[in-house]
Order: C-alpha cells, then structure tokens, then sequence
RNA sequence: GCCGAUGUGGCGGAACUGGCAGACGCGCUGGAUUCAAAAUCCAGUGUCAGCAAUGACGUGUGGGUUCGAGUCCCACCAUCGGCACCA
C-alpha cells in the first residue's frame, strides 16, 4: 500500500513543476509603466496578480484589509559558495517563505525574491589553484544553489534572478559608485525629505561644493584637487590591512582580532593609495536613524558600538617658540577664537573628560603625529626615531593585544595647558592612534586608566582632580567615573556633567577650544586588488611621462559597465599591486578626446558592493534605462521584513545602511532606512555530543584514564592549537566522543555511567567540515522530503534561538505529516490514492468546530508574530484530536489543510487536490475563526488555598463567583483542608480561579 | 573589562497582559498487532515518599514585592555572541 513516505518525492517534483509552469509566485506589477528618471511619477496601483482566484473559497472576514497592501518579504543575500547549500539557509528562508504564502492568502501583493552575491575571493582563489575561470565556476555554483533552493519548494518569483557579476547588474553598482564620487557632504545643510522629517547633513552633488577664494584662484586642477578631497568615494593615502594571504587589504570590519575575517590569516599594515568611502559623513545619521527601526535591540546595540560616537572637546596647548609669548598667544587667541587648523605652534588634543584639564601631568601624541619632529629636542632625537621605526612596522595586533603593559619615549619637548600655565612634557606612544580625533591626548592618569598605568610605568605625576561624590580628597590610585571636582581652581566643586558644559563653553570663548565629536568609525576602504570584482569607473590621467598627475576622469554614466578584461592567468603579483594591473594594454589604457593619456582605475571593489543595493533592483530587475524606477520603488520599498544572520550586524548592514541614505540624499530613492524590520536567525548546530577526556597516549591506549571536566582549564597543547588541560598539572587532555549509552545525568552535569566521578562535556558544536558534523539538506530532502525539513526547521524552536539538530526530531515531524496523509487519504491499492472515507460531507460537530477555530486562531496569531514552532504544536493537536473521530468533516479538513500549506506546500497541494480542488492554493483565502465556536460548556475551575493549587472543579460556563466559590468549598479535598480554619480572604479571578486565603 | 542575549524534565522546547509549570515533539517504559521485524495504534513518563488517595519539593543561585512569581524588583553565578588601548 503506497504511504506518504513513497509519495513524498512524487508529490514534491510534481508541485515544484506546477508551480514553475504556471509561474504561480511571479509578480508583475509595472510591466508596461514607462521608465523614467523623473522624480514625480504618480503611485501606480500593483496590477492584480495573474494567479489571483481569492473569490473562492472560505471569506475574508476582515473588512478594513487592503487587497492591494505590499509586502516585500527578503532574504541575506547568499554567496552561492561551492560547498552548496547548509541547513542553515533553509532555516531563515523557510521562515521568509511561510510569511509570503501566509501573505499571498491574506490577500497581500508579496515581493519576494532570489539572486546571488556572486563576487568574491573562493570563486578565484579556485581559478588560481586550477586555472577556470571565476565566472565558470560561480555559474556552476549558482546552478546547484539554485537546484538546491527548488528543491526546497520556495515561492521566489524566479523571474527577478540575478547575481552581482552579471555586467548587466554589476553596470549599475558602477554608477551607484559615480553618484558617490559626484557628492560632499555639506553638515550644516538643513533640509526636509521626502518622508516628511527635517534633517541636518547632507549629502549633495560636487558641482555645488563651495570653492574657497584661494582655491578657485590657483586654477581648475587646484579646484579638481579640493573637490576629490570632498568627494563620498575619495583615494586616501594612509596604512591600510593588507593580507598577503588573500592578496588583498580588507576594511577594518573585516579584521577578526588583528587576523582577516575570512580564513583568519595575518594582516599587515602597509601604506597605500586607497580608496575610501566617507561613511563616518553619516556616522549620526546612521547611529541615530536605527532608533525608529523593528529590529533586534543588539544588533543596534552592536552598531551604535561600531559607530562609537563620543562627544568632547578638542583643546590646543601652547608650544612657544615663535616669539609670541603664552599669555601673548592666548589674548589672540581670545580675540581671534579658534582656529580652523592647528597652527604650528600648537598642540590640538580631543578629549572626552575636559573638566579633568586641571590633572593634566603629560601630553601624548602618536609616533605618526606630524608634531613630533617640531618637538624632540637634540638629545631625545635618537629614541624618538627608534621607537618610531619600530611602532611603524609593528601590526595593530602586537601593538595591542600581544603588547602587555604600554610603551612610549618623553620627546624632550613641552606644552603649555590653557587653563592654568602649566608646562607639561610631551611623549610619543603607540597606545595613542593617529587614526583617532587628533592624534595626540592630554593625559590625565588619577582619572583614565590607560594614563595611569603609563604613568606608572614611566613614574609620572598622578594628579587627582575628582573625587566621589560625597568625599573630599582624591586618591592617585586610579578614580574613572564621574564625580565632583577637587583642586581645579574656580571650577572646584562643581560635578563632573556642569564642568564638562563649563568649561567647553568657556574655553570656546577663550578661543582655546571648542565641543567635538569623534566616531570610532572609521571611513569604509572600498578597493581590492583582485580580479573577481567590480572594476572602478575611473580614470587616471597621466603626465608626458606615462606618470599620473593625480587628476581623475570618470566614464559616463551611459558607457558603463566598465566590463572585467579577459585574463587567463589568475597567479596573484604577491604585492599590493592589483590584478587587473596585468589586464591588456586596450583594457588599460585609452586617449581622451582632448589627447590626454589615461590609465584605468585597476583595483576592484569589495565584495560588499554588489550587496549594498540588491534590495532595490529585485524591485525592478531588468530596467536597462535606470537603476531602479522611481515609481516602481515608491511601490515596493522598503523591504518589510529582512532575515538573516546576526553575522551581518556591521559589515553589510550598516554598509547598505550608508549607500542607501546617500541615494536617498540625492533623490534617487524615498526612504531613508532600506530594511523595516530585521530578523536574526539563530545558528543551527550539530547534533548534541558527549566528549569525556583521556590522558595517555590517545584513544587506543588500554590505560587511559578519564579525567573529570572539572579538572580541566582552556590551554592550548605543544602546537599551540586550543585545547583543554589538566588545571592542576597542565598535562594535555584528548578528548574522546562517548555514546548515550555511556552517560547518566548527576544533578547539574553529565558523568561517566561506570565511572560516577567523571564529568563529561555535553554540547552541541557549531557545525562544521573538520568535526564531520555538518548536515546536508539534499540529504535530508532525499530521505524525508522537503516539506518534512522546512517543518522540522521551523519546530526545532523560536527563529532567533541557537538550537542544535536532531535527526529523531526531522523524523518526528515527518510522522506527523504522515498522520496528515492518512487522516485524509486512503491508498486501496498500490497506484492509487483517494480521499478517506471518514473525509465527508457533512456539518460538523460543535467540538469539531471547537477544535477547528481553536487552531486556526492559533496559528494565525502565531504566523503573525513568527512563532512557527508553536503554530506546528498547535496543528499536531488538532490531527491527534481528529484521527480519534471517525467522521472528517470536509469543511473542517479543507481549512485545515489552508493553516498547514505554508509550512509544508507540497502535500498541502497534493491534498487540496484529492478533497477536489483544481486549481493551486496559494491565493485560497487563509480560514477565519469566529469567537463564538471557541465557547466552552462547561469550565474547570482550579481552586487554591493560600495561593497553592489544592482541587479543581467543573462548573457550567458562565458561572457566577457564588456559584463556583460553593462548588469549590463542597470540594472532598477543599473541604478537608478547609475544616477548622477560618477563610480569610476570597481572591476570584473571573472563570479562571478560586483562591482561599485561610488561617 | 565593557555591551548584548540566554538559563524551565533525560533532550528540543511551551506557558498571550503575574493566575492549573512542563503544551507539542524526541527519547524511554509497558501493552496491542505480527511467525518475526519495520510501520502503526493504546497507556504511562518532572523529582522524592506512598499500594493508593495524596503529600513534599521543583523554572541558574540568594533575597524581596504579592493572596499568588518561570513571569515583577534587587544582588549574584554560569553559558553564548560582539567589542576591546577609540582618549
């Protein structure tokens, strides 16, 4: 007799074909609209989907729904890597896929789209070890995703398809990159956009970017120069990550504790010409506009830290030597007020604590400080250029973490603090970055700890000018929070938030210093030096000796894409020199109209590029005349609801973050924020692992012995690789993977059954390829079928939780779509399959009914707020109640299986069928419940004696509380416990509860 | 160190606004069916005591608020994730 097992892969390759030829999920929405690059194109209405047959079936009852309300419902961008698809993906994309069918059925225009982050470093990495071409590959790839992807029953509007290498996309990435060359960001601009809320910052076209006097009269090179310094895409000469091992830089972002992000290989700090992106321009911006967004609170969390936004003041300290005197200096000072530019004759520090200026006992600038050499006097000159020479070739990481303890040379020279005359000596330190505010600090040792253990070390002065709140004298051992100030002259006395604002508004008018603000961000480095990636639409233009003078050109807008040349050779030059240096001379360079020689822009961008802005083409895929329809993304955007990994919290989401506001700054789009509400799905782990730990010598050694995990620490073995050691000893523990059989639970923790005072470990572990326990989705596909992974994916427990995997628990949900089948369906024969017999056309029950309502309120509420896993919990209990009855009601199945398609579309559709349906139920309407089905006859009423649970009673539904107090002290066990003692006090919770309070 | 999240049976997890802790699933135990097995079905399953009715204990730990706390408040512990000389 065939069972749902053996129908399994019938019914799913006939529903997936189904869905493919009648292109059920395909939206067309502005086909024949006219693409223009005018702003004011009215609001189109969403044509009616093709498939649309919402007038059968079970009513909407909800009349304040709008047919034509949008839903965009987005995946992460996947990166069609060659190890195919994890169980991972389906995970998000499965939850995505029941909110768009659940959508679709309540009668909502749904977007939503599929395509490939296609770009990047393995694809080549491939081409280098074997010669084929990147673009061979990542077509290979992208072929088994999306096989993959199929197999799994998503409704995608394939359609919309497209990966980030095809020139036909990657042509409007370049020009996404133009607009970015052609902006300033002028911070003062106040304005009022399109989504009503008024602003200050903006983002503006170069053309009109101020050009100071002295500027405009050096000539237009002078004018082209200043503008490329304003630029949102600008070259940057300066120290940048360079990993030798990937043969590339890589942005801060994608530095891992000193190590690349990717592969975790060593980076060094090279200087080169870069270019850069201005995203700290939008650094409030994008730190303040995440506050009206329906996202998880850590992932704003995570990039407000990014960000890192801190509010100071940037102070100058007197140098002397030009022959002003300091008091001199600063009564120019006071009538001039601060200066743009530090002069040479001054020091500019930022600080965060000006109010603890009175405690300044040295001053430190970063070895790369330009002031240093100004500085050092003859007899420190010598240290002074050793240390550094060797801060400059150290890396980030051994100036940090490696680095115990600080580091640092007295220059010999002196600067004068503003707010009482003190001369204080100047040092050079590498715990003091260049890249951060203005490179140099006031040091303050009794109030930042990093100054008091430099001050130790170097036996500096330690002067305390705040104390506690409520105490008198400070103390030299280190005070780090805000308190009240002590020995700071006039200001003495005040706490520490009114001398911050004091002082900084009276150092303003003195013209010593003014309010800052610094962002730990820094500024995007956008190049690569590898070939597969998008090519710059830039020119360099070059002098008569082949030299480039600096000056750029940009390809027009209408000549892009600026296609990858064709190379065959894909060996890496092993220097920063980028790939794309190697590309054919006409690739390379060309003559402009004007007979100036030019040579082409030869890095490439990062891979992050393709995936700043994928979420608007998909609305507009194939627009070979625009980006993206002004109307069409009025219509779509933004995207409602976005899943994904938390591993994008600062790298792709705040880069999308900033090109969007750009565009949106410019006009080309009219929302500020791409992503409404984000979602973060927890990581899927391996299956639970017991692991004892041996010493000896290995697994097979017949004495080893076990050693309890509470005896051991984290350590690492002679290789230096992590693992666990004997904490008493340091002996290396191997560790040794133990059956269930094996185990027993001993309170809190997991021990040995033949040894009870062993501990072992008992976790699940990220998966991966070198513990062997990854899963593959094909796999799971192939012996349980899709609709069983997609409904074990959603049970295994909420979306956003990191849960580990369990095959027992795929086969648990597979049984229960089993019991659906056959709740359902008769199989007389072999070949055949028909509805049951117990499936029949009458009214049904009242407790029918019950069940029925019940459920579907249920899993509606719980779709709505993403609670897959208990929805799946609440459509078990409606088949376990309705296997019991032998009369099915059609009208009551039929809903059923309307709650149950999203989850599991396969047998959903093959079920519709069977109860007589012809037609797809993608657009049915989704089943309504009506309240006064949900009424009970009769309740059970707990009833407790002083807020413990003693008895239950059953009462008629509606019951008064006289009624049910009486019912509750007539009782057996109530009673008994009642006689004797004097009652209190009644608490009644209406039809819930009975409380007794006695005594 | 700082920021964020999470701690509930043997396991994954439920419990909407303070009101029956452990829904649903896995596993386990017993039974039915079967020559046997798989599959399926039925019953049981937090811990301890008891033949049972029932009682005591129980949501990381300690305290508090309340008639009543997994849920609210305070302090702490553990695990996971992120950041880490950013002045």
């Amino acid at each position: 007799m065939p069972r749902y097992d053996d129908e399994v892969k019938r019914i799913e390759a006939k529903w997936q074909a189904y869905w493919d030829q009648n292109q059920t999920f395909r939206v067309d929405v502005l086909d024949r609209i006219p693409d223009t690059n005018c702003a004011n194109v009215p609001q189109l209405p969403i044509a009616v989907q093709r498939n649309s047959h919402r007038e059968s079936g079970i009513a909407t009852q909800n009349p304040s729904f709008d047919a034509h309300e949008k839903m965009y419902v987005l995946d992460m961008f996947p990166y069609p890597s060659g190890a195919g698809l994890h169980v991972g993906h389906p995970e998000g994309y499965t939850a995505t896929d029941i909110v768009c069918r659940f959508s679709r059925m309540r009668g909502k225009q749904v977007l939503h789209p599929m395509g490939w982050d296609a770009f990047g470093l393995p694809a080549e990495d491939y081409a280098i070890k074997t010669g084929t071409h990147p673009a061979v590959t990542t077509a290979k790839n992208i072929e088994t995703f999306k096989r993959q992807l199929k197999s799994l029953g998503f409704s995608y509007d394939w359609s919309r398809e497209f990966a980030t290498t095809d020139p036909e996309y990657y042509r409007w990435t370049q020009w996404i990159f133009l607009q970015l060359f052609d902006t300033w960001y002028d911070s003062t601009y106040v304005w009022t956009g399109p989504d009503g809320k008024s602003r200050t910052g903006k983002g503006r076209p170069i053309a009109e970017l101020p050009i100071p006097e002295e500027v405009s009269q050096a000539g237009s090179a002078a004018v082209r120069r200043y503008q490329d310094q304003h630029r949102l895409a600008y070259q940057h000469e300066a120290p940048v990550n360079w990993c030798p091992e990937l043969g590339t830089v890589l942005a801060n972002e994608e530095i891992v504790d000193g190590k690349s992000e990717r592969g975790g290989h060593p980076v060094e700090r090279v200087p080169l010409r870069q270019w850069l992106l201005r995203i700290t321009a939008y650094g409030d911006r994008l730190a303040n506009e995440l506050d009206d967004l329906h996202w998880p609170e850590s992932i704003k969390a995570m990039q407000k830290n990014w960000i890192g936004r801190s509010e100071g003041a940037e102070v100058d300290f007197y140098l002397g030597g030009t022959g002003l005197g300091y008091e001199q200096w600063k009564a120019s000072r006071a009538s001039s007020g601060f200066s743009r530019e530090p002069g040479a004759d001054e020091l500019r520090i930022y600080t965060t604590r000006p109010d603890t200026l009175f405690g300044v006992t040295y001053m430190v600038l970063a070895p790369e400080h330009p002031a240093v050499n100004r500085l050092t006097t003859m007899e420190h000159k010598e240290a002074v250029e050793a240390y550094r020479q060797q801060a400059a070739t150290k890396s980030d990481l051994d100036r940090t973490d490696l680095a115990k303890g600080k580091s640092g040379v007295f220059t010999g020279g002196y600067a004068i603090n503003p707010v009482n005359g003190e001369r204080v000596p100047v040092w050079i330190a590498d715990y003091v970055l260049i890249s951060y505010g203005t490179g140099a600090i006031m040091a303050v040792p009794a109030h930042d700890e990093r100054d008091l253990e430099f001050a130790k070390q170097f036996q500096i002065e330690i002067k305390p000018v705040v104390a506690p709140v409520g105490e008198s004298t400070g103390t030299t051992e280190g005070f780090f929070d805000y308190g009240v100030a002590i020995n700071s002259g006039a200001y003495s006395g005040l706490p520490t938030l009114e001398f911050k604002a004091k002082i900084t508004a009276d150092l303003e008018s003195g013209g010593l210093g003014r309010k800052a603000v610094n962002y730990r961000l820094r500024d995007w480095l956008f190049s690569r030096q590898r070939y597969w990636g998008e090519p710059f639409p830039i020119w360099h233009e070059l002098d008569a000796n082949g030299q480039p003078t600096g000056l750029l050109r940009t390809d027009p807008a209408e000549s892009l894409p600026v296609r990858l040349p064709e190379m065959a050779d894909f060996k890496p030059t092993g220097t920063p020199e980028p790939m794309l240096s190697k590309a054919p001379t006409e690739w390379l360079y060309a003559t402009a109209p004007d007979g100036t020689r030019l040579k082409r822009e030869t890095n490439t961008m990062p891979q992050w590029a393709g995936s700043c802005w994928y979420y608007l083409r998909f609305a507009d895929p194939r627009n070979d005349q625009h980006f993206l329809n002004p109307a069409i993304e009025k219509q779509w955007l933004p995207v409602d609801l976005y899943v994904g990994g938390a591993e994008h919290a600062v790298l792709h989401l705040l880069y999308s973050r900033f090109w969007h506001k750009v565009l949106f700054d410019r006009g080309h789009v009219s929302t500020a924020e791409p992503f409404q509400r984000l979602v973060n799905q927890g990581m899927i782990l391996g299956e639970v692992e017991f692991t004892g730990y041996v010493l000896g010598n290995g697994t097979d050694d017949p004495n080893r012995q076990f050693v309890s995990v509470r005896d051991l620490k984290a350590g690492v073995d002679e290789e230096g690789v992590a693992t666990r050691i004997v904490e008493k000893t340091g002996e290396v523990a191997i560790p040794v993977t133990l059956s269930v059989e094996q185990i027993e639970k001993k309170g809190d923790s997991f021990i040995l059954k033949e040894h009870p005072e062993i501990v072992v470990d008992s976790r699940a572990h990220k998966m991966s390829k070198s513990r062997g326990n990854v899963i593959n989705p094909d796999v799971v596909v192939d012996q349980f079928g899709a609709d069983s992974l997609r409904l074990y994916e959603m049970f295994m427990g909420p979306l956003e939780a990191v849960k580990p995997w369990s095959m027992k628990g795929v086969e648990g949900v597979a049984r229960f779509l089993g019991r659906v089948w056959r709740m359902i369906v008769d199989e007389p024969n072999e070949s055949q399959t028909q509805l049951s017999s117990a499936v029949q056309d009458v009214p049904p029950t009242p407790a029918q009914l019950r069940v029925l309502h019940r459920t579907i309120k249920a899993v509606t509420r719980d779709v709505e707020s993403l609670g897959f896993n208990t929805a799946i919990s609440r459509m078990m209990e409606f088949v376990n109640e309705f296997l019991a009855f032998d009369v099915r009601p059609k009208s009551a199945i039929e809903p059923f299986v309307l709650l149950l398609s999203p989850f599991a579309p396969h047998i959903s559709e093959e079920l519709w069928e069977l109860l007589g349906h012809t037609k797809s139920l993608a657009y049915e309407s989704w089943p309504t419940f009506d309240e006064k089905y949900l009424v009970e006859t009769e309740i059970e009423v707990p009833i407790q004696l002083n807020g413990k649970l003693r008895g239950k009673v059953t009462v008629p539904a509606g019951s008064d509380q006289a009624t049910i107090e009486a019912a509750a002290k007539a009782e057996a066990t109530i009673a008994g416990q009642l006689e004797g003692k004097t009652i209190v006090k009644t608490v009644y919770i209406p039809g819930k509860m009975v409380n007794f309070v006695v005594k």
